[in-house]
DNA sequence: CGACGGATATTCGCATACACAGGATGGAAT
DNA sequence: ATTCCATCCTGTGTATGCGAATATCCGTCG
């Protein structure tokens, strides 16, 4: 997964291997919402589609199995991950306390230009909610996260938050777009940022999970008005 | 990584899939140390060792590249993950906050039967400590932790929770023989069940970050004593 | 004697080919 | 008409082959 941190290997797609090219692009669907969870994986028409043989499909799909993206359904192919809410609802409750944890850590060990540098990020999204953009607020929320991981100053601690989070990315921005969500999103940020500012590790740290909570709640509003169980 | 986690799957190994088979083989070696880290790991000389093709091999490799435990050097061929002293205290300080979180919820969490189950696990620790059992020591150790994973009620914090600690374990046991370590370990388990009993998430939480990093600290002396870096 | 360059050999990355399993489909029997 | 069975067919799992890239080794030159 340290793969995915660094997205700037985006620009090497060409130079890179062709599995791992794959496994990118198929992330990058799964994530965005593009490939539907239950689709179904075959592994010659994704190559196909690639331009390649099935042999690097294969190992791209089973890359995705071991992050959890997909899923094997015994020998009847693989499928993009169907989660239940259940999981979901697990998912985001871990990854509220991975991201209080990340952030109580980055409190205390954050240098003065990391938290410079992450309050001039923060105070860049104002823009966006005025202008409720979801998709610049979603680019920046990502930014702001992961400057926090980065300040823990843990690189696997970064690393593991990172990949929690990218499981979760493409239901993130569906919960953005639920009523005022992102505004109470920015305002929730800029308590942690009060916390932050002031040392505060604990504090900003409850801050962080109960952030993330509501994040998760709005979702299952979501999920409950679309449907009422659809596992 | 769920398949870590049901290590009852080892059962089905001539049942499965062949690259399962060889994923799971070499997670063993290579968490057990029997591969140590930097070792270079040819395809077509594991696929004779295996007894099967060079392709299985390689779906396994690339998961292993996926869950952190081999790396790729280029197209120089893949070696056994190696890490870096500031690496492995990374990764058991990202455990010891993710065992901490862990045992906070699972203390809010866990139902009657699951505390006595903890309990009485923990109170059969003892004989083992006074029979300086390291390996049965480890073995109780992982079931004391994986008792609080699932106390969480989170199945998916309980499966990343797994997968770290799995990551950790080559290093676990060699930690635990320093000096009188199994003892002190068996000391701070004891005092964080009393958190648990008394329904103290929060203490529960800061005595098990500790408990972490002591054996964080443990394992520190004994890379100090050995080489000054081997890195 | 050391360094540099080319040839060889090893090993990876991908493609293709073959084997096998499970499901779908069609027909026949009840 | 429905159900059961046989056959085919789709798709996965594995093996093998080929091309490319890189390390190694040896010869030659400085």
């Amino acid at each position: 997964m340290a793969g995915l941190f660094k997205v700037a290997a985006e620009a090497e797609d060409d130079g890179g291997l062709l599995s791992d090219r794959i496994r990118n692009a198929l992330t990058d669907e799964i994530a965005s919402g593009s490939l539907v969870a239950g689709s179904a994986l075959e592994e010659q028409q994704l190559a196909d589609r690639f331009g390649a043989s099935r042999t690097p499909v294969r190992e791209a799909l089973r890359q995705l199995v071991v992050s959890g993206l997909v899923e094997v359904r015994g020998r009847r192919g693989l499928v993009v991950a169907r989660m239940t809410p259940e999981r979901i609802m697990d998912m985001f409750e871990t990854s509220a306390e991975v991201e209080a944890m990340c952030v109580r850590l980055a409190t205390y060990r954050m240098t003065p230009l990391e938290r410079s540098d992450l309050i001039e990020l923060h105070d860049s999204s104002l823009a966006m909610v005025d202008a409720n953009d979801v998709d610049a607020y979603d680019a920046f929320n990502r930014l702001f996260h992961e400057g926090i991981y980065s300040a823990t100053h843990n690189a696997f601690m970064a690393e593991q938050a990172q990949e929690v989070r990218a499981r979760l990315s493409a239901f993130r921005r569906t919960q953005l777009r639920q009523g005022d969500r992102i505004r109470k999103s920015r305002d929730e940020h800029d308590s942690i940022m009060q916390a932050i500012a002031e040392g505060d590790g604990d504090t900003a740290s409850r801050r962080m999970r109960a952030h993330m909570l509501n994040a998760a709640a709005a979702l299952r509003r979501y999920i409950d008005d679309r449907a009422g169980g659809q596992g």
